[in-house]
DNA sequence: AGCGGGATTAGC
DNA sequence: CTAATCCCGCTT
């Protein structure tokens, strides 16, 4: 039974670059309730992005700015923050570490479990997938409608971290370069490949 | 009130 | 490379 391997609170409770790390290989699951029944999606999460909060200023709560968009993050852990980004995609984190600390992790592309027939490469392309929109800001992660879940078969195929820069925030200065973005490199279905610069460093060890 | 821009995507 | 599209955050 997959809820018995829902991520527990603790999971999320840690600095965000831990969480994006681990949740690589996890299953996001999403439950939509109809009348007629549930119907279950599953994607395999095979991208991630860490924002680490006040400090680092390509998060939206850089400078520890709380406002009515960004409140979900200074809430408790687990939870998820869902925005509006460009006026026609939304985007889905994982809210982590601590109530008034507010870090989160992007969930930026799955691999097609079950029920899914459009493509997760990209966080606005997910949420389409998965039918989420700002109505679930605030959600939290260990209900039923939204969670993430251990494989049940953990004999799949392992997960072959990767790390990079995070992508589209070139406007904030060093903060761009840090490697908080984590792929799996054993899958096709990340949004876009690791720059090459990262690639090279990988083979030449 | 008004204005500029964005943790994206698709199309030329 | 650029348009699409609109909410939000900050300035007047």
């Amino acid at each position: 039974m997959v809820s018995r391997r829902k991520l527990p609170r603790s999971f999320y409770s840690r600095d965000a670059i831990t969480v994006a790390r681990e949740l690589v290989g996890m299953h996001l699951v999403r439950v939509l309730h109809t009348p007629s029944g549930a119907v279950r999606q599953v994607g395999r999460i095979v991208e991630t992005e860490a924002y680490m909060g006040p400090e680092d200023l390509a998060a939206h709560s850089a400078g520890g700015r709380r406002t009515p968009r960004t409140e979900t993050m200074f809430g408790p852990p687990g939870h998820a923050y869902v925005y509006l980004i460009y006026g026609m995609h939304f985007c889905l984190n994982v809210v982590t570490a601590a109530r008034e600390v507010p870090q989160a992790v992007l969930l930026r592309a799955l691999e097609p479990v079950a029920g899914i027939e459009t493509r997760t490469q990209g966080p606005g392309l997910l949420c389409r997938a998965l039918g989420i929109d700002r109505s679930h800001d605030g959600l939290d992660l260990l209900g039923s409608e939204i969670f993430i879940a251990r494989p049940a078969h953990p004999s799949e195929r392992p997960v072959r971290l990767g790390a990079g820069p995070r992508i589209g925030v070139d406007y904030a200065g060093i903060w761009a370069k840090k490697p908080w973005r984590f792929v799996d490199r054993s899958s096709s279905f990340i949004s876009r490949p690791l720059p090459s610069s990262v690639v090279r460093k990988r083979l030449a060890r």
